[in-house]
DNA sequence: TTGCATCCGGTACTCAGGTACAGGCTTACC
DNA sequence: GGTAAGCCTGTACCTGAGTACCGGATGCAA
């Protein structure tokens, strides 16, 4: 009984033996306890911390929000309103958002430059029918469609 | 005459003096000509470049593709079919793409534990309802119906 | 010629999330 | 009790894109 070794526990969840004491200088993980020879026991649920971990990082939670998150996990009694699941869930949401359209507006202009034929970066950077931003532009250029070498 | 300072370049193009230093350490920006007391003076041409760089980075590519793109663009005359802009644009395209169908499934992921009322990772994770994949879950809970993936 | 802003090279540090290595101790099994 | 695998601490390294600091040299204008 008494525990399982770290060795054990990180081949359960499927993460490098060395993640776990990183994890634990990180506060997502408690101290365990030790043998008397001073290696670590941990108990079961461990396993399912880490998998817990490995979710919300999954869901683009930081460690350091992780943290926060198996913090207000423990101690729900004395209920901060903003530290549950459900509120940070709704803000990451909107990060991600955020994310999402700002890489459509990348996409957009992958895709424009795609179709204009540019194959130059400099020279495209002369050129004002190009579609790549490049803010504020170098004096200006003869344009036309192709690609003149 | 004779060029530009870097201070001068960092400024008109919006960077730190220190990046114009980073960038030719890593070859995107040529060394330069020196003054005699070995000052670094610049054509104005770098200017255009940075602008180059800022909007190639904008769209996703690394510092290595962005020298590459340069470098292609130095010696367009012995063309290697795959290191000009189109083929990379398309490439960096499908790879946008991919993170944003990534991130379209962590945003559906958060919106599901939002409207499940998830307000607890680790209670969450001992319950088959929960929408959040922790891939495989622990011993089983106390819940109606479910759908573990 | 003096004074100050700028620039020089080299090194070290930042953020995030780990991973790797060295040298020594513990545990488990036979 | 011997031996090998596993674990311990501490420290250093990795990617990516810079930024900061240091002591000393330069550039430029008054």
């Amino acid at each position: 009984m008494s525990g399982l070794r770290s060795g054990q526990v990180a081949a359960a969840a499927g993460v490098n033996p060395q993640t776990l004491r990183y994890y634990e200088r990180r506060g997502l993980l408690a101290e365990p306890d030790r043998s008397l020879g001073g290696h670590r026991l941990y108990p079961a649920e461990t396993v399912t911390v880490l998998r817990v971990i490995k979710a919300a990082q999954r869901l683009g939670f930081t460690l350091d929000e992780v943290a926060e998150l198996l913090d207000a996990s423990q101690h729900r009694h004395g209920r901060h309103p903003d530290a549950g699941l459900r509120v940070r869930a709704q803000a990451k949401l909107a990060e991600v958002e955020a994310k999402i359209a700002d890489l459509q507006v990348i996409a957009d202009t992958l895709r424009a430059a795609v179709k204009a034929g540019c194959d130059d970066l400099v020279e495209c950077a002369g050129q004002p029918c190009c579609p790549i931003p490049f803010a504020t532009i170098a004096p200006g250029g003869t344009c036309s469609s192709g690609s003149p070498a």
